[in-house]
RNA sequence: GACCCCGUCGUCUAGCCCGGUCCAGGACACCGGCCUUUCACGCCGGCAACGCGGGUUCAAAUCCCGCCGGGGUCACCA
């Protein structure tokens, strides 16, 4: 048997971390075993669904490498397959038209919240006939729920779960308009995409047993249900927006490597011994649903961030410098014109190495390549400046002809430059290079001293030393 | 409220199914230290958990029961 999965976000938002967990355990499953991982838009609410939140999902899950197999497909448009089954239900008796009016039926709900029953409608039209229907509703299909006994779902991640029948509704599977509910939707599309294992959020789990019924009603087969547990704030409570339950999109704009996201994501819930440094690969050939815990995790920063610095200190440097390039322009704003910007990427490619040593993420990756970016006169940060007293200013003096003599003009040849002088001087090195690093990049801490000396090359150099030490 | 799920360091988790090897292991965070021209990285060390109460057993994080706590679901939303 051929493993089919699918991802089915209903396009009213962007891709919240959540959903992209969910993505991620669909595409590894499928991958892992060979199948196939399809895509399908739950834009049956025409109301709340828009372009925008497609594009946002689409984008995010190519982002983080979640290429789903063949053409996603649009729930919306498969409704006349929908109302089909609602129809043929109907006929073999499995369903019946519902002609109740809202207020009606928000009286039976009262009423079944008061008496703590879960079963909400009463069922007060399942024997009706057309000749007695009210004119002027247009009814809508309810299905008709069993009344007595119980179901079982095997749940590959929550093991057997088991609800009993009278607590399942007759719940509406065509409305009066005759859009189908998702209920219905969900249950035919699955079907006809052949999907074989449901992956998707806890948020589920009760409507499994109603979906389920479903499958047995239309005489067809029900697929594996795996539900994974869902993803919390840092405080506990449901990722909502107010804990930053924000679209994949605003990670990446965070400056966070899409690698680390998924990374971070498929550990949250997902374990494979101790195993921490999980890339998408190593995932595919490790991941089954019988690792997957059943409670719920907790959404930390840190650790994220954690993983991305080792990420961004593995990523190629390449890529990198492309990363970096667009956020230089836009806080440099107009200076990085094109000749200016040829000579900002050669730097950055080649101080990259030393760069990516020390950030977590590609804004702060991006705010540390700044000096090799920035024209002269460099602004002086406040430590830059305290590290610039007068003293500092005359040894930064006394070493400039030195290095405006030198021919050899390499990070080993600097150093060793730099540790000549400071000998004959009597000073710790540190007394040199601090002062040095402040002239050279505005900051006190930065990658090594010598290596942005080649970098920058000599007449750059000799030129921020002249700025600082003229400077006021 | 009813139904369902969950409960190991602050956080993610290993161990639980098949009780002893667990005075509970790893990772992140945090705190020391080393390395070092700075900051990082790296390395070394430290802090820190089986929700509570009963059983069963020679022995329980592991099995059973109860309680407590957290979460999810109860629409002509998806």
């Amino acid at each position: 048997m051929t493993i089919v999965t699918r991802f089915a976000p209903s396009p009213t938002g962007f891709l919240h971390l959540g959903a992209a967990r969910t993505a991620l355990f669909n595409w590894l499953y499928a991958r892992h075993h060979g199948g196939r991982f399809l895509l399908r838009i739950e834009d049956t609410d025409r109301k709340r669904s828009t372009t925008q939140a497609l594009d946002a999902i689409l984008d995010g899950l190519r982002w983080l490498g979640l290429e789903w197999d063949g053409d996603w497909v649009s729930q919306f448009a498969r409704r006349p397959r929908h109302a089909e089954a609602a129809e043929r239900l109907l006929a073999e008796d499995k369903a019946f038209r519902c002609y109740c009016t809202p207020g009606e039926l928000a009286e039976m709900r009262e009423k079944a919240l008061q008496a703590g029953r879960t079963r909400l409608y009463d069922g007060r039209c399942r024997e009706r006939h057309g000749a007695e229907a009210p004119s002027g509703t247009a009814p809508a299909i309810r299905f008709k729920a069993p009344l007595d006994g119980e179901s079982v779902i095997d749940d590959l991640v929550q093991g057997e779960v088991t609800v009993a029948n009278e607590k399942l509704d007759d719940m509406v599977l065509l409305r009066g308009d005759g859009t189908p509910t998702y209920m219905l939707a969900v249950v035919v599309d699955d079907h006809d995409m052949e999907i074989t294992h449901v992956i998707r959020g806890d948020d589920h789990l009760t409507n499994a047993f109603r979906q389920y019924q479903l499958y047995l009603a239309l005489g067809w087969e029900a697929p594996a249900f795996a539900h994974i547990p869902l993803i919390h704030g840092a405080d506990g409570a449901k990722l909502s927006k107010r804990h930053g339950a924000l679209g994949v999109e605003s990670y990446r704009d965070d400056g966070c490597l899409p690698e680390a996201l998924a990374n971070y994501l498929l550990r949250l819930g997902w374990s494979h011994g101790d195993d921490e440094v999980i890339d998408l690969q190593q995932a595919t050939a490790w991941f089954d649903l019988d690792a997957v815990g059943r409670s719920a995790g907790r959404f930390d920063a840190a650790k994220l961030e954690n993983l991305n610095g080792h990420y961004l200190r593995a990523a190629d440097d390449r890529r990198l410098v492309d990363l970096v390039m667009p956020r230089l322009a836009d806080e440099l704003a107009g200076q990085l014109a094109e000749q200016h910007a040829i000579t900002v990427e050669a730097r950055l490619e080649q101080g990259m190495a030393g760069l990516k040593e020390r950030a977590k993420n590609i804004v702060e990756l991006s705010e540390n390549a700044m000096f090799y970016a920035r024209k002269r006169p460099l602004p002086l940060a406040d430590k830059a400046l305290a590290l610039l007293d007068s003293e500092a200013r005359r040894h930064l003096a006394g070493l400039r002809p030195g290095l405006d003599a030198a021919v050899d003009w390499k990070a080993d040849a600097l150093e060793k430059l730099l540790r000549r002088f400071s000998d004959e001087e009597r000073v710790k090195l540190g007394k040199i290079a601090q002062p040095l690093r402040a002239a050279l990049t505005g900051a006190a801490a930065s990658p090594g001293i010598f290596e942005i000396m080649e970098v920058l090359g000599k007449e750059e150099t000799l030129g921020r030393l002249d700025d600082a030490i003229q400077g006021a």
